[in-house]
DNA sequence: GCATGATCATGC
DNA sequence: GCATGATCATGC
């Protein structure tokens, strides 16, 4: 049954002759029972065992062995499958990261990008999306499409850029010794997600006594449903790009910044022909968009990389009065989760900001740009906004609804009312109804984080 | 109708 | 002046 593919064309005509079927479709009724047998005997389902079966069945390649890590790479391409879910609006979405092979903590600081074992391995790409539902079964997953992820060439050149410096950044934290320190929110497409059974595993790194959590390349859930969104599905979102230009996010930013330093808001308008009303909430928001991309659309390479703007402002004699809200959490959710699970982990770990940093002038009457940060949650600080995170549940599991984290007792988070007002009210696991609340990062903990 | 981002208001 | 509470404006 062992199928030979001479090329990277026929893989793919197999592949697209898959596609809007599912493993049932294609397995004989002896292979299902047997495969049956097999998913019972370990219980629930293997992660990559999914990634076998198509290798076996789809594509008739004999498995070499049973490990976990899904292997399967035919006439040089590799294999991946990957889930994606159906959308309210969005038709299909990202279900996860897409995870490649996992950081070598020891060897790779030996590594140069363009012999590295991650593009040795993943050069060329087959990966085959799949739409996962709740209530289905491994051999019942229907396959959607599938796309070509060539890291060498079919992803645009500007990607190509942020990814090999995104995997040098990574690397250059590791020959640190801090990898201890790494975070996905750390880089922009090609991210350090963490990989382990259960969360208290650690595995030594060099130049460093410290036990790192193991993690693994992967492209950021972000980058996938822009691929999704763009290449396949050819949404017309209405996304701006900061430039075509062949540079890393870092440098396209610095490009379009670094003229407006020192400008008030008037001048930055001037210089950019533009009509905004100054009363609006939103305006110096608009005005960054304007000043970054020329247009208030989404942009595209934020979109890619779970960048998300913010801007402050500071005061004249540059304190930053106000804290950084995040949307409302939910009581009843919130309770029934732990932090590795939470959103506010989440938004910790994955999340990469870029702060536009205006200043009020002394008769508050303008503002002028000062500057812009990219910035992500310091992994150092994670135990901190955890213990908040655990506080925060315990009181509301305790009903305590007055004494939920305040400013006093951290130096970094606190939880604070968040809505259209008082009576924008939630239920709680209780079933009485709490205004809602949200985490807030505070002002001052900002401000020393950026350096301001 | 609600989430989201941002800022205002009050009281100690 | 800061902590805490409250709410506005926009966009989807």
């Amino acid at each position: 049954m062992l199928k030979v593919y001479n090329t990277k064309k026929e893989i793919f005509d197999e592949a697209l002759l898959f596609m809007e079927k599912c493993l049932l479709d294609v397995m004989d009724q002896e292979d299902v029972l047997e495969v049956k047998s097999e998913i019972e005997r370990n219980g629930r389902n293997r992660k990559g065992y999914l990634g076998q079966l198509v290798q076996k069945y789809v594509f008739g390649q004999e498995l070499v062995d049973n490990r976990a890590e899904a292997d399967f790479k035919i006439a040089g391409v590799e294999l991946k499958t990957t889930p994606i879910k159906e959308h309210r609006t969005k038709e299909y979405i990202a279900k996860e990261r897409l995870v490649f092979s996992m950081i070598d903590y020891m060897t790779i600081i030996a590594e140069n990008w363009e012999n590295s074992s991650f593009l040795e391995k993943n050069k060329l790409i087959l990966l085959l999306f799949y739409l996962y539902k709740k209530e289905l079964g491994i051999l019942d997953y229907k396959f959607k499409f599938c796309y070509e992820l060539d890291f060498l060439n079919n992803i645009s050149n500007k990607d190509a850029i942020q990814i090999k410096k995104d995997w040098e950044y990574i690397v250059e934290k590791i020959k640190k010794g801090e990898a201890h320190l790494l975070s996905e929110g750390d880089t922009f497409y090609l991210g350090a997600c963490t990989k382990a059974s259960d969360s208290s595993v650690r595995r030594q790194q060099p130049n460093s006594d410290i036990p790192a959590k193991p993690r693994a390349f992967s492209l950021k859930q972000s980058y996938l449903n822009y691929i999704i969104q763009n290449e396949i599905l050819s949404t017309h979102e209405d996304y701006k790009s900061i430039s075509e230009e062949s540079k890393t996010i870092d440098e396209k930013i610095k490009d379009k910044l670094e003229r407006f330093i020192g400008k008030t808001d008037n001048e930055i308008i001037e210089e950019l022909g533009l009509v905004i009303n100054k009363k609006q909430k939103q305006y110096k928001r608009t005005l960054a968009n304007f000043m970054i991309s020329g247009s208030n659309s989404k942009i595209e390479e934020f979109e890619k990389a779970n960048v998300k703007l913010r801007v402050i402002t500071l005061e004249n004699n540059d304190n930053l009065k106000e804290s950084i809200s995040f949307p409302h959490f939910d009581y009843r959710e919130i309770v029934n989760q732990d932090w590795e699970h939470s959103d506010l982990y989440r938004l910790f770990e994955e999340k990469r900001f870029l702060f536009v940093i205006f200043k009020k002038d002394k008769e508050g009457k303008s503002i002028s740009f000062q500057g812009w940060k990219f910035w992500n949650f310091p992994a150092f600080d994670m135990e901190e906004a955890q213990r908040i995170w655990e506080l925060n549940k315990e009181m509301i599991q305790s009903g305590k609804y007055d004494s939920l984290p305040k400013v006093s007792d951290s130096k970094i988070v606190h939880v604070r009312p968040h809505g259209r007002n008082r009576d924008d009210k939630i239920e709680t696991p209780h079933g009485t109804m709490e205004t809602k609340k949200c985490f807030w990062i505070h002002a001052n903990y900002i401000k020393e984080s950026l350096g301001l």
